[in-house]
RNA sequence: GGGUGAUUAGCUCAGUGGUAGAGCGCUUCGUUCACAUCGAAGAUGUCAGCAGUUCGAAUCUGUUAUCACCCA
């Protein structure tokens, strides 16, 4: 019987449902007695996920991990699970349902939005995990985790606790201190109305503009301007009544709260010196508005850089924003949430007029809400798209005659020289923000946001990996993780979304002792329940009441307008549309108004708390993967087992997004590390480096790759191109080449086969061997399984890929496989026996070493005979080196050198491949002539050889061979084209003469051997003496040939 | 601007002090029973440039150039 063809397909989905169904992945299973544990967390993929490159590779690692750990008997858990993607899970839902034409998110409200997206998940949320399965991830399924299982509204199987991990972590860090709320400047993205992290946004370069604006001084006012060159020639002065000022961004002129210049600036030391306060004009807007703001010192704006002198709008830039918070300046926010020009508040004339007061300083700074909430957008801009609005008052402006001018010449249709006045408009490439998910220009914005005070909790994360307990590799990650680190920024943690975990935060009204409680001034409850918060909010208010207890009522606002018109219908109130736009505190006004109208409590009694309606980032809860998944807050078994876990392997792209924020919460919260070692890896690109995109067309798709090659071979490609720092360029040839691999193993086994191997029993013991052949294979696989486990120790998985390859396709397929064929054609019952059991045993071996890279088609070709346990729960082997048999090892060495060097000349010399030669030999060492007669019918089979003869001289025209133990030739007079074999041996004659000028040199130099080990020495002398021995056989034999 | 890395055969990449390798591609030859998804033989390199350390450098140091990625 005939193994047949592997059908990779067929065979791929049949194993991995027997693996699966007999509970090979389970955690601990294949475990010895009292194994210690090895676990990797998968870095959950998003939910809404469809496996890419990335993921095959990442995933391929961690399969190739555990399952040489399980081998080994481990008590391994590979844990899996997904992660539920805020806003890319948000974004999916919202188009499905917008091209389904079912109700918007809005219409649904939250609590039926968020229904949907459960649903979906549902659908659809299985698909990353049945595309795992099919590159052979032996995950434990049964385990599968999900960060936002167990919140409230998830349905039935979903009911695990990750959710409330969460959300004690966050109530634990806020009574820690480590989560505070506050008015900040952050990304925020107009497209979702969300605030998101500062890893969320991509600055990428795109064309922009440079405009030049003159903001008039106050009063007429005029300095010198003074402009000199390197040298301090002066190159321009003149009168001004102006500060020039250059921005990118014209719109946001209107929020400029002052103008700064750098102190060592001597062009302006004239408008701030001796603590003179000079004021400057806004060129835009109303006439009769305009306002006039300081001209300020600060180290920020680069003197030598345009102007010198730098609009500060410090609600709409990052750099503005710590110059305004330095220098008391104010911060007007002019975008509402979609980033349109704001079209609320009063008319521009009281808003400008207002702010004019602060900036004369007539008025003290008024709180930053009182500034937040005046809107200094012209009554015209209203409204607008700041697109429209840029280009609205860049057009006003330069109409006004505050452009900057230039003066160019060009030349007209007839050739004529033409004069031209424009507005001088630099065109340069900018860094522009991009939200990662929506692509939208992000725009820095003013709102109130939680954030995490990452400074707080970094030093144990930076100390864990300093101190070695934690081992990121390659080592140049510990370099980018600690310089992360060490500059850590705030986290902003708090996202405007309906999809998250949301702020177990409360808030309420301020506490009033004379009166009723303020709501327009909230104060926040942070608990797991809205008991706990109002617990808290009891003790908050203990001893203002005047007599009577106060009760806690939660307003939900999707309750609340469910509720609405039949509230007032009820009450025979005219029946008014729910406020949608109404803000939470208003809301909870109206609501604590309805509590008392309905006579359901006293009014002083109610009091109202509304829930903070944001969602936390995703990161926040994938930062407690660790534990999470593996049931803390419960002190469970696993948690016990398997934490620390083992292995983290994961892109270095998510060094800080998720790496980071694990070690900084698990050990702000459990005190223990999350892993003892990182593996990042890069990205995984094209065959000519370049990112995989879809624009560019270059995605490939690891499905039709599985689909094409198979997953062994995919997963083989992973593994080969997994060197320590190593780029990930992904070529389809290649994959192609380890699919041939796999065939080529598939042969080998169907050769035993038809020799008989899979009818012997199974044996995992080392079979004992007399025959050379036997013996040196023994030596040979027991040199790849050192190999393979240091590299795999070392996580150099292409050394182990490449050491795998080179075993089976050169070593046991080239020679081995070959030279037992002699054997079983013509060799004693004993000897065949010998063979066929070693071969079998080695054949295994090759299966047993290869699985974890390519589980399927070994576990295929394992099953063919008759196993007490599947390959993937087989015992690893454990042998040595101590195998080696220094002589079979010489003597197997010594014949395919011989093989070698007969088939080179015989090639050379355009012998028939077909066809029998004599050779003869000079000189045949005992040694060497006893090796020849042992290995005989193979030497003869594999160079062609008619006869070997001992001679005293050579015939003339014998081709001569660099091989030890004897002086070999070819006696080929007949077939020889002297000049041809005149021009080889000069070739070969070159080389050496090269090789033993270094060598001589080297020994000749007597620093050498004084400063060199005496081992390389010795190595260097024994080498000198092997080519000088070659170049003498050459030589004469080039001689005789001259002769001819 | 700051950080991290890269530069080795036609291509894609290994190679952390002892004189350079793999796969693919290329050339020549080969259908006798493991395999044409194959076998045999072969060609191909100033290891980016320069300077240094060393008996010895692709490898360590400095520097220049080019490229990539991350952060501003």
């Amino acid at each position: 019987m005939a193994l047949g063809k592997f059908n990779a397909k067929e065979a791929e989905a049949r194993i991995y449902a027997d693996w699966e169904a007999a509970g090979c992945f389970k955690a601990g299973a294949n475990a010895r007695t009292d194994a210690a544990t090895y676990c990797v967390m998968i870095p959950p993929p998003n939910v809404t996920g469809v496996l890419h490159m990335g993921h095959a590779f990442n995933n391929t690692l961690q399969d190739i991990l555990t399952r040489w750990h399980r081998m080994r008997g481990f008590d391994t858990l590979w844990q899996p699970g997904t992660d539920h993607a805020g806003i890319a899970t948000q974004m999916v839902v919202e188009r499905r349902l917008a091209e389904t034409q079912q109700p918007s998110r809005t219409e649904l409200g939250r609590e039926a939005f968020t229904q949907k997206i459960w649903e979906w998940k549902a659908e659809s949320g299985g698909t990353i995990r049945d595309q795992l399965k099919r590159l052979g991830a032996s995950c434990d399924w049964s385990r599968e985790a999900f960060t936002m299982s167990g919140a409230p509204g998830a349905p039935e199987g979903e009911e695990g606790n990750f959710h409330d991990a969460v959300i004690k972590v966050f109530v634990e860090m806020f009574n820690q201190g480590l989560i505070y709320r506050g008015k900040r400047l952050v990304n925020w993205d107009p497209h979702f109305e969300t605030a998101i992290s500062d890893l969320e946004v991509e600055n990428i370069e795109v064309p922009g503009h440079m405009w030049h604006f003159k903001y008039p001084l106050a009063g007429g006012e005029t300095y010198t301007y003074v402009e000199k060159d390197e040298d301090g020639n002066v190159t321009l002065e003149e009168e001004r009544d102006y500060i020039s000022i250059a921005t990118t961004r014209p719109e946001t002129m209107l929020g400029d709260g002052a103008v700064a210049v750098n102190p060592s600036d001597e062009r302006y030391t004239a408008l701030w010196e001796n603590g003179k306060r000079t004021l400057c004009e806004i060129p835009v807007g109303p006439k009769e508005h305009r306002r006039l703001i300081p001209i300020i010192t600060d180290e920020y704006p680069d003197p030598t850089f345009g102007s010198g002198a730098v609009k500060i709008t410090g609600a709409h830039d990052f750099n503005d924003y710590q110059v305004a918070k330095r220098g008391g300046i104010p911060m007007y926010n002019l975008m509402d949430s979609k980033a349109n020009m704001r079209a609320d508040g009063k008319p521009y004339a009281e808003e400008a007029a207002a702010a004019q007061a602060i900036a004369n300083g007539d008025v003290s700074l008024p709180d930053e809400s009182v500034i937040a909430a005046m809107n200094l957008v012209p009554d015209d801009y209203r409204g607008m798209s700041r697109e429209n609005a840029r280009k609205v008052v860049v057009a006003d402006i330069t109409a006004e005659g505050n452009a900057v001018m230039e003066t160019v010449t060009a030349k007209d249709e007839d050739g004529n020289d033409v004069t031209e006045t424009r507005p001088y408009v630099e065109n340069k490439p900018i860094m522009q923000p991009f939200g990662d998910r929506s692509r939208v220009v992000i725009e820095p914005l003013l709102t109130d946001q939680w954030f995490v005070d990452s400074a707080k909790i970094v030093g144990p994360a930076l100390d864990a990996v300093k101190n070695g307990d934690v081992k990121i590799l390659p080592e140049s990650g510990e370099k980018v993780y600690f310089h992360w680190l060490e500059n850590i920024e705030p986290w902003c943690i708090s996202r405007q979304l309906w999809w998250g975990h949301q702020i177990p935060v409360w808030y309420g009204p301020e506490r009033n002792d004379n009166g009723p409680h303020d709501y327009k001034s909230p104060v926040a409850f942070c608990g797991a329940t809205f008991q706990q918060a109002a617990q808290q909010a009891a003790e908050y208010y203990a001893g203002s009441e005047q007599g009577y207890e106060h009760t806690f009522v939660e307003l939900k606002r999707d309750e609340y307008k469910a509720d609405w018109e039949a509230r007032r219908e009820n009450k025979g109130w005219p029946v008014t549309p729910f406020p949608e736009n109404m803000a939470l505190d208003d809301l909870a006004i109206e609501f604590a108004e309805d509590l008392v109208d309905q006579n359901r409590f006293p009014k002083e009694e109610a009091v109202v708390l509304y829930r903070d309606p944001d969602v936390l980032d995703t990161w926040f809860s994938s930062g407690l993967w660790p534990i999470g998944t593996l049931g803390w807050p419960e002190d469970t078994p696993e948690l016990q087992k398997y934490l620390p876990t083992s292995d983290l392997i994961t892109g270095q792209d998510i060094l800080f997004f998720w790496v980071a924020r694990m070690m900084m919460m698990q050990l702000a919260i459990t005190d223990k590390i999350p892993f003892d070692t990182v593996y990042l890896h890069g990205l995984v690109r094209d065959a000519k480096g370049k990112k995989m995109s879809k624009s560019t067309g270059n995605v490939m798709d690891p499905l039709d790759l599985i689909e094409e090659y198979g997953a062994d071979a995919l997963r083989f490609s992973s593994a080969a191109m997994a060197s320590l720092g190593g780029t990930l360029k992904l070529d389809t040839q290649r994959i192609a080449g380890y699919r041939n691999f796999g065939t080529k193993l598939w042969n080998a086994a169907s050769y035993g086969e038809m020799r008989g191997i899979f009818d012997l029993p199974h044996s995992a013991e080392v079979p004992d061997t007399k025959h050379p052949l036997n013996r040196w294979i023994k030596g040979e696989l027991s040199k790849t399984r050192e190999t393979v486990d240091q590299a795999l120790t070392d996580y150099r998985f292409n050394d182990a890929a490449s050491a795998l390859y080179a075993f089976t396709w050169n070593t046991f397929c080239d020679w081995y496989l070959e030279f037992t064929k002699p054997i079983f054609d013509e060799g004693t019952a004993e000897e065949i026996e010998e063979t066929k059991a070693t071969y079998a045993w080695a054949l295994d071996q090759c299966l047993i070493l290869l699985h974890p890279i390519m589980p399927f088609i070994t576990e295929e070709l394992w099953q063919q005979k008759q196993r007490s346990k599947r390959l993937i729960h087989a015992d690893w082997p454990t042998y040595t080196t101590d195998l080696v048999d220094a002589e079979a090892d010489a003597e197997l060495n010594w014949v395919i050198r011989l093989i070698e060097a007969i088939r080179s000349a015989r090639a050379q010399m355009h012998v028939p491949a077909g066809a029998y030669v004599p050779c003869v030999v000079k000189g045949f060492e005992p040694r060497a002539k006893a090796a020849y007669e042992r290995n005989k019918a193979l030497i003869h089979r594999f160079a062609r050889l008619e006869s070997l003869t001992d001679v005293d001289d050579f015939p003339k025209g014998t081709v001569a061979l660099a091989v030890s133990g004897g002086t070999f030739g070819l006696p080929l007079a007949d077939v020889i084209d002297v000049g041809e074999e005149i021009a080889r041996l000069e070739k070969t004659l070159g080389k050496l003469a090269k090789e033993l000028g270094g060598l001589r040199g080297r020994l000749k130099n007597p620093k050498f051997a004084e400063s060199a080990p005496a081992e390389v020495v010795e190595e260097t002398k024994a080498n000198l003496r092997l080519r000088e021995e070659e170049e003498s056989k050459l030589q004469e034999a080039l001689t005789r040939l001259k002769e001819l």
